[in-house]
DNA sequence: TGCAAAATAGCACGATCGTTCTTTTATAGA
DNA sequence: TCTATAAAAGAACGATCGTGCTATTTTGCA
């Protein structure tokens, strides 16, 4: 349409001066997202952070819903970068579940400054349709589908009882990962890291995992001297 | 201070018209607060609800803040009343635990116009220190201190192992609780309340419950019922 | 080095926010 | 019924919001 092409694609050079301004507006939007929420995220607080106009960093994404777009985006790709990714190197079954949980619950958990914008922003937009909202689900979807096939492998590689119900499974862990985000973020619970990992282990344990769970069995002594 | 005093104390006749209709605005605001959440919640929205003026509706509470505390307050009177106090009737100890979680996966799925105000409300105020989230912690610490007894009698009833962890347990069920408020509602998943109901009693037989749970055991050939 | 084009800044707009102050209306006790 | 007072409305404030528009600066290629 516009006359105005350049002599070669911009596509050569990937990092333009404006492409690295995006990204870097993009990564403190994620972190002021990650505290204030996706629907707290102000353009003008953004532009204070990236120490920018207001339309300059307008001017980046054109609407304010398509900035909050590119958070989910970033913050998606972050997730599979930390979290999925590296567990493909631990061996294909349980080992590999056991890793998708370990980096999942790292992620949920350590990072207290940040939180996990798959739950601020389900809790945001759970009734608010429009892309944002589209964006979210698809993401989150995209994660809760490879968990499932992670644990359809072990179930496979016979690590699992062979008539586990995958779905059911997937539910249970979100489950402790979601009391784990609510327990030690808002509660501000100490415990509720090692409830989540023995939350696994019992999970574990009642679909068949074929390793012994490290885990005290509880029935070995109750009132021990650790007292509070 | 003011001089002004009434030559009678106004404690007599409990619903003037100033508190029946904060009332009424407190039950707008209630209603506002859990479709776009508390941080959502506006005066001037809500005074066109209440089709009232907005310092009409600002004089009741003298400020947004102790408006959204009230709009908790609220929240946790009715959750006691539609979640708790009709569990006492049921026979203490596991009739009440199943009872006590019926309710509560009740009110989480079954309203789909109106979200958990524990739960949207954790996602916005988990890193927002104040009163108001003040009284959201201690609304919903009230609530699982009261999951944990009910859960401490059943296993004093005997209806539980006697090892049972009780604060394990709870974390459990909450987030089952967690998980589907956030696939019925965000997701839009249909199966997440069957999903919740197996889960907890996957849990329920897990801890020992007395009673069989309606759930096909899994090849329990693992870790059979040796418990006692 | 010059120059088109991209990137950023500056400014203004209507809207809405929470809040304060003043004025009007409704209430309740004598 | 009269009247002190509570309740509600009205208007305005400074701020901030998202978003256009125009000007200025910076960039990258000839």
């Amino acid at each position: 349409m516009t006359a105005t092409r350049k002599t070669e694609a911009p596509e050569s050079k990937a990092l333009q001066k404006g492409q690295q301004t995006k990204a870097a507006i993009v990564d403190a939007a994620l972190g002021l997202a990650t505290q204030i929420g996706l629907e707290g995220l102000s353009i003008g607080a953004l532009a204070e952070v990236a120490r920018m106009s207001k339309s300059g960093v307008f001017a980046h994404f054109g609407s304010r819903e398509e900035l909050q777009i590119s958070v989910v985006r970033e913050y998606h790709a972050r997730f599979e970068a930390e979290v999925f990714l590296p567990i493909l190197q631990a061996d294909r079954g349980l080992p590999r579940l056991r890793q998708l949980f370990a980096n999942w619950t790292k992620r949920t958990s350590a990072e207290i400054d940040s939180g996990c914008l798959y739950i601020s922003g389900a809790a945001e937009f759970d009734d608010r349709p429009g892309p944002v909202r589209d964006a979210l689900a698809s993401s989150v979807k995209t994660w809760l589908a490879a968990v499932h096939r992670t644990v359809a492998q072990a179930r496979e590689e016979g690590h699992l009882a062979t008539d586990v119900d995958a779905e059911q499974m997937v539910f249970e862990l979100h489950g402790l990962i979601l009391a784990l985000q609510y327990e030690a973020r808002f509660l501000r619970s100490s415990k509720s890291l090692a409830r989540t990992l023995k939350g696994f282990e019992n999970i574990l344990l009642r679909y068949g995992a074929s390793d012994a769970a490290p885990v005290i069995k509880t029935s070995a002594k109750r009132t021990t001297s650790s007292k509070k």
